[in-house]
DNA sequence: GTCTATAATCAGATAGAC
DNA sequence: GTCTATCTGATTATAGAC
């Protein structure tokens, strides 16, 4: 079933890199036919408008992301402890954006600066994978042993929006993906000061 | 020495609001004009072009940020607790953010998107704004008692992404800026599962 | 399915009256 | 110091050949 890379595939591709680098306005459509290896034109063969493919990147961003983070959490089993199955999240979150999957830090990258129209669907399809977040969040602390004074919804707005942003800052060096994301999760669980205070 | 809101003012105080609420792109000459009650073309009677607005309203709200943020720590005294620095550093931030200062706000939201010559200027200028939080976090990891398995850079980065995000999902609720601030300082130095485990 | 040529649009910028 | 009118340039989008 793999399909080979053909018109419509690559032009997607290179609207997600485009996307993340540039931005939503700085993301020409001739930037992108030429990261194609086409011209402008060519793609309006395969795409209504600009609008519709940079929302067919989205959709595919959010759609890439969340699978690969229920898949990382739900291979442990549902009786694995909540908080093991958040910093699993937590982890998989930050190593599918490190390890370069354009889709998905695209739509970090660009959603605050989509149309309104387009961002009210776009949400509505982010509303299960926050949702997600939002179980992992609330299971645990249900499960007791952690700090109840934190409003659930506060600590997931912080925690998405700091994983979020490590495409923006990350250049490979000492650390790896695999690193940031175990500091991720060391930092949002038991903080700067951690456990051993 | 309170100068009245000329012109010039009104005009920089629109395109900060402009630009937090809409981006670079999305915040159109115009939009700015008719905020600060006139057209267009009036704002190149106080700006050669767009750029050097939007520039000086990157410079502004750094300087902005910055001063409320050190004037908050150096309150304490420079023989405070490392930790009580940074807390109180992590809380101004948020309650400047968030107690509505557009200019600090705009910076965050658009500063990915500044073309490359003017974003080389504004990180120079953000750049001791950057030294005094990276100083914040040494100090704490130099007086011990802290995880010192995380790596003072990534800490820095995820952390000011997770306070700079607050106001583009904060809304006035059931929690004030006050209460934001206070978890999300809990939650860096002490994190989601907290001190008493 | 991609191209060349061109239209349509829109926002930043300028000229000059008042 | 602000306006009306206009220009310029960039970018999305269309038409139609190959």
């Amino acid at each position: 079933m793999a399909q080979i890379e053909n018109g419509r595939t690559r032009i997607l591709d290179s609207a997600a890199a485009a996307l993340c680098k540039k931005g939503l306005a700085g993301a020409k459509l001739s930037d992108i036919a030429r990261m194609a290896g086409m011209l402008a034109p060519s793609i309006y063969h395969h795409f209504p408008s600009k609008d519709h493919l940079v929302e067919e990147v989205m959709m595919e961003g959010i759609y890439r992301n969340s699978r690969h983070i229920v898949t990382k959490v739900e291979v442990l089993g549902a009786d694995a402890l909540p908080l093991v199955r958040l910093r699993a999240a937590i982890e998989a979150h930050i190593n599918f954006l490190l390890t370069g999957d354009s889709y998905s830090s695209a739509v970090a990258r660009v959603f605050d600066d989509l149309p309104a129209e387009m961002k009210g669907r776009v949400l509505a399809a982010y509303s299960s994978f926050d949702n997600y977040w939002r179980d992992l969040i609330i299971a645990a602390q249900a499960a007791g042993g952690v700090n109840t004074s934190l409003d659930a919804t506060v600590v997931r707005k912080f925690l998405i929006a700091m994983l979020d942003s490590s495409p923006s800052w990350y250049r490979p060096g000492k650390l790896g993906p695999a690193q940031i994301a175990e500091q991720a999760a060391d930092l949002v669980l038991y903080g700067f000061v951690g456990r051993q205070s």
